[in-house]
DNA sequence: TTATTTCTACTGGTTTTTAGGTATTTTTAA
DNA sequence: TTAAAAATACCTAAAAACCAGTAGAAATAA
C-alpha cells in the first residue's frame, strides 16, 4: 500500500464537532478529510460515488442509529474502517458496534493523541479504544451485565403497557387476549430480565434503553 | 458600554467541541474568547481572578451538572451572561436551566446564525432559544407537562429501593421501619407523581431524571 | 413559639402481582 | 416438512401492592 493520504470522512450532527475535528485534523500529514456529514443517508450516498478509507462516526444521529449505521457501511463496503467516535458510555453500545464491524470506540473527550493512535492501529486492522472505553469495558456495572435480553414482539408490546401503569386486566381487554396470558407474558419478562417484579422490570428496561 | 469585544468562555468537556466552537467564533469581530474549560470547578475558578462577559456552557460535565453550575455562576457573579450549549433535548432541563438564570438555550446542532443571534438578543437582555428548542417548548409530551414532583429526603431514599425491586417488608427492615411506613411512602410517592403503580412510577421517575 | 411539614404507624379491605407449574395452537426458520 | 420458538390460556396459592382513611411524634420554618 502506498503512503497515500487516508480519505476521510466525519459523520457527526453537530456541525460544531465536524468543526472541530477538522481542525484537530488537518494538521495530521496522513489523513485527507474528505467531507463531514450530519446523516446517515448522507454518508452512505457519498460512499456510493466516492473513495473513503476511515470513517469517524458518532452513535447519535438524526435519522439512523450510529450502530446499525455501522453495520450497515460495513455489509456494502467491506474495506472501509469505521472508528466510533461518541459520547454515549454504555458498554452495551460499545460492544454492539464492535459487533457490527467497527475498528475502535473513542469518547468524545478523547485527547488528540488517542485519536491519532487508534486510527493507526485501525489501519492496521486491530481494534482500538479510548482510555476510558477500556475502563468501562473492564468494569461492567451490575445491570449491564447481562445482556439486553431478546424480546418477541408480543413481549415488547405488552412491555411497553406495563410501563403505562396497566394491569393484566387492562391490557388483556386491549389486545383482545385473556388477561392470564398477559399474566404469562409478564412472568416471561421477569424471567428474562431476571428481575423479581416490575420496578425492577421497569428500571432494567431504562437502563438498557428499550424505551 | 464601549464596543469592547465580549470575553467570552467556553465550557464543554470534549475537547473537540471546544475547538470547534473556538474555530467557528474566531471570526467574529465583538468576540474574544478568553479560553475553553472541560469542568465545573476550571470555570469557577477562572473566575474567581478573571474577567468574563459570556458563557457557552454544556448540560454534561464531568464534575458537576450543567444546570446547577449555571445557578452557581449566576449566584456569584450575576453579571455573566450564561447561554446553554447543549445536546440534551427535555423539556424540563431547558425550564430548569432558564430558572437558573441562563439566557438561553441552544442545541449542539444550530447554525452559527443562530448562536450568532442569540448571542446578540443574549447581551441585550432576552432570552434566546434556537429553533429546535422553542419546538421542544412548544410541545410539551404527556409526562413531562407534570413538573417533577418535589420529594422528601425518605421519599427519595425509599423510590431508589423501590427501583431496586426491593419489597415494603425488605425496605422495612433495611431502614428499622415498619413495613406500614414504606407502604405509607409509596401511596404518598405514587400520589405525587400521580400515577397508578410501581411501574409507572419507575417510568416517570425515570423520565424526569431522578435515577 | 407556633404552624407546617415530614415521618412514623396503624386498621381493614380489595386488587394485583408473583411463583410454581401445565398445555395447546400458531408461527417461523431450517 | 419438521422442529423450535412464540403466543395463547389455564390452575392454585401466596405475597405484595394499592386504596382510603386516621393520627401521634418529630423536625423545620416562619
Amino acid at each position: 500500500m502506498q503512503k497515500d493520504k487516508l480519505l476521510t470522512a466525519i459523520v457527526d450532527d453537530h456541525p460544531i464537532v465536524i468543526e472541530g475535528l477538522k481542525n484537530l485534523l488537518k494538521n495530521e500529514s496522513d489523513i485527507a478529510i474528505v467531507g463531514g456529514f450530519q446523516t446517515g443517508a448522507a454518508i452512505l450516498a457519498y460512499l456510493e460515488t466516492n473513495q473513503v478509507d476511515l470513517i469517524l462516526l458518532d452513535i447519535t444521529l438524526p435519522d439512523i442509529n450510529g450502530m446499525e449505521l455501522c453495520l450497515e457501511i460495513k455489509k456494502k463496503f467491506r474495506s472501509v474502517i469505521v472508528l466510533i467516535l461518541s459520547n454515549r458510555t454504555e458498554r452495551s453500545i460499545v460492544l454492539q458496534t464492535i459487533q457490527n464491524g467497527a475498528s475502535g470506540y473513542l469518547l468524545k473527550n478523547s485527547s488528540l493523541d488517542e485519536l491519532r493512535l487508534c486510527i493507526t492501529e485501525a489501519v492496521k486492522g486491530s481494534i482500538c479504544y479510548s482510555k476510558e472505553v477500556t475502563e468501562i469495558l473492564s468494569r461492567p456495572s451490575r445491570n449491564e451485565l447481562l445482556a439486553a435480553p431478546r424480546l418477541t414482539k408480543r413481549e415488547k408490546q405488552i412491555l411497553k403497557l406495563i410501563a403505562q401503569g396497566k394491569t393484566s386486566q387492562t391490557i388483556g381487554e386491549e389486545l383482545f387476549l385473556s388477561p392470564l396470558t398477559i399474566d404469562t407474558h409478564r412472568k416471561n419478562l421477569l424471567q428474562k430480565f431476571q428481575v423479581k417484579n416490575v420496578a425492577e422490570l421497569i428500571m432494567s428496561a431504562n437502563q438498557q434503553h428499550l424505551f
